[in-house]
DNA sequence: CGTAGTCGATTACGCATGTAAACGATGGAG
DNA sequence: CTCCATCGTTTACATGCGTAATCGACTACG
């Protein structure tokens, strides 16, 4: 082993793209799949090929985002990292990109788009309810 | 013109990335700079070269993002884009991507996950009762 | 036993991005 | 009038991403 990386536990999450996170989403939903499962899933809507698949899969593996277990000549895939998690680090990313870190002005901003539905403000005042308990 | 592009008002905004929004942010606070004023704002903290922001700069003018308007043999920069579409923008593509679209979810997550202070609570707090209102 | 289908792995390729140096025009100092 | 500093523009190059074809191994069918 010349150069055998540490990988110890403090190796910070590599970043996942746009496309890999569709792959994500399959594997979120419902694992361990095959990659021609997950190619069910997500070729049609995005028009992918099953080689386009087989790459983010790949990629995803590198990433250590997604674990493998050999199932005969195949392997299942499976997620290495919480649906919770990933998207804990990229509310926070925006966040703190565009609002300084605080949520407050995120609320704020969403409220004064239009983009807050009636049932959006319902829920959100439970949950605030729930918080002050 | 052979070729000219209809560009009435059809164009959605090109999307700015990451290095470029540092320079918006600049511009957003304050404006017309010139390409060095920009560098003394960002060059320091992301350990920049001028040149890398005159990169920067002239892909967001192509980009349309910019706007320039000549000062003797320099230009001046200024936003075409208001930091409130760029905001309002990237949190819908976050809110669409990881939330199925609905505001909710995301905000029980920052609540889930600690990353609303009392202040925030506060503010949110107000924030509905002048929505209801 | 050979052959066709299927797997993961390897290679490909164009575009975006991050980062910057080189170049050509030009305006101001001397 | 000449030369240097300074512009914006052009070119450069590595990495990452989106999208995919190809390849070598293996298995199942005939």
């Amino acid at each position: 082993m010349s150069e055998s990386a540490p990988l110890q536990s403090g190796d910070q999450p590599e970043r996942i793209s746009d496309a890999e996170h569709a792959v994500m989403e399959v594997l979120w939903q419902r694992s361990p799949l095959t990659a021609a499962e997950v190619c069910e899933q997500v070729c049609e809507p995005r028009g992918w090929s099953l080689a386009t698949v087989k790459t983010l899969l790949s990629r995803l593996v590198t990433k250590q985002a997604l674990a493998t277990e050999p199932d005969g000549k195949r392997f299942l895939y499976s997620p290495r990292v919480a649906r919770e998690a990933y998207v804990g680090s990229e509310s926070r990313r925006l966040v703190d990109r565009l609002f300084g870190g605080r949520a407050a002005p995120l609320f704020a901003h969403l409220a004064e788009s239009d983009a807050l539905t009636e049932d959006d403000i319902a829920e959100i005042e439970a949950l605030l309810k729930e918080l002050k308990s």
